[in-house]
DNA sequence: AGTACATGCCAATGAACATTAGCAGGTGCC
DNA sequence: GGCACCTGCTAATGTTCATTGGCATGTACT
């Protein structure tokens, strides 16, 4: 059913991961095809510093994936790729995911 | 479709709220059925100013609702309730709430 | 050598958040 | 009066987060 979401936690992480203007237009640009970094930087107008941290928490999450490849020129360009999704937000998957929920504090936030 | 997601900021702002062990814990608490606040705090075991705060923002995002109510002895009790919520989470409904997106500096985060 | 493009990382800033403790108000009951 | 409940607010704390700018790496082209 949860895709990218089995436990509480993990949940937790993804609605956190998707709850930024910035991460959800990433996810929106990718949904056009794969590409990278500097061009995904200067397609969003922002800075690639920025993007990169985005990218990174959208990876955590696992709503993207990236590979690094070898351009024929032999520049390194590095890939991210949307990664398939569902997460049916409902009272009842809230209850599920409590159930699962690590209560350290340090998450908390 | 979704219910208390149209725009992208709203979209954003319900996701934000989602995004944290406690506030989950209380929906899970309420879909019980609707309960005051001191009462809630006693069974979830956190501080009533806490617990007051989250239920703010869970209000704000339109994911539970309160009545002030008086009680036969005449004591006031603020009573909260869940609200029924459906939120289907994919690169397409994400696709969409982006073009809803202020796109003010502040609320970035 | 200099320019243009790609990557990665980190230190510093300011802003936003979570949490606590304390204060105020109100009612009813012993 | 004093105790036990209920509500609401705020100031102060520590802790995360978002964002920028800079620096270092690498390749290829002129």
């Amino acid at each position: 059913m949860s895709d990218p979401a089995p436990t509480g936690d993990d949940l937790v992480r993804v609605l956190a991961t998707l709850s930024s203007p910035h991460r959800l237009r990433v996810i929106a640009a990718l949904a056009g095809g794969r590409n990278y970094v500097s061009r995904l930087a200067r397609e969003l107008g922002i800075s690639r510093a920025l993007l990169q941290v985005h990218l990174k928490k959208l990876e955590a999450a696992g709503l993207v994936s990236s590979q690094l490849e070898l351009s024929e020129e032999g520049k390194a360009m590095k890939y991210y790729e949307l990664r398939r999704f569902s997460v049916h937000l409902t009272p009842e998957l809230i209850l599920d995911a409590v159930r699962t929920l690590t209560t350290e504090k340090g998450s908390e936030r």
